[in-house]
DNA sequence: TAAATCATTCTATGTTTGTAGAATAAAAAA
DNA sequence: TTTTTTATTCTACAAACATAGAATGATTTA
């Protein structure tokens, strides 16, 4: 089950964090930050849901993601390929790159990187 | 305002058609076919949002998108670079190549387009 | 020890979303 | 012209979401 956008907010803490107590949690918002008993909600839901674990330590609870953030957001990429380009990574790479302005560095980083990718093939 | 899933759902059958009457919709969904009441609920909302406008011809309305799909999904992308990194749309672009599986063909198109691209600046 | 703080759970409320029936009007078909 | 089809609006309702107060239990601080 998806994230909600609350949810993926919050989630983007604890990825940051890799593992937080309430408190971090809280310290990381910016303002206006939610009342607690808002995150505790979240954070149940984001448990039921399976994204998010913890283990106890003492009176409170550390929290941890269990979902990796490269995992979640390859797919996230991928419900974008399959609904804006029909399925064509190709045609998404060329879009991506025409509207992204990126410097030339990057763009000579990026050509780089694709070489070597082919290179494996 | 953003398009919920079966807004954005319907949206995409709207940008394929370029324009396109309730029947027309109706038609290009896949089975199981909602409701026309459901469609007719779902266009209203789009309107009220700003992305969907229509021209009266004769009894029906002819549809047609306000918002271009290319723009729409831009700012999609721009949203997901911002959100997982940093903002930092090369830092995408390599996960992009490396996590997506693009043939080797495809890998040569795309390093082809980042020539050109490079070329330009 | 009494008071203040903190995290958790329970409960709740208003909003958005997905879905569609009923009523209606108009047009097409029989 | 009666019947059927089609599109639109109104109304509705359950699920999901965003948000947080109240109650509770434990802990730190004064």
């Amino acid at each position: 089950m998806q994230l909600s956008n609350a949810e993926e907010q919050l989630m983007q803490l604890l990825w940051k964090q890799k593992k937080a107590f309430m408190k971090d949690l809280i310290d990381a918002y910016p303002d206006p930050k939610p009342a607690i008993t808002t995150v505790a909600t979240l954070l149940k839901r984001m448990q039921d849901k399976g994204y998010v674990d913890y283990i106890q330590l003492g009176r409170s609870r550390e929290y941890s993601p269990l979902v990796k953030k490269s995992d979640y957001f390859g797919k996230q990429v991928n419900g974008m390929i399959k609904n804006f380009f029909n399925n064509d990574a190709a045609q998404f790479a060329s879009f991506f790159t025409q509207e992204t302005n990126l410097s030339k560095e990057e763009l000579e980083d990026l050509k780089k990187l694709i070489e070597e990718q082919i290179e494996k093939k």
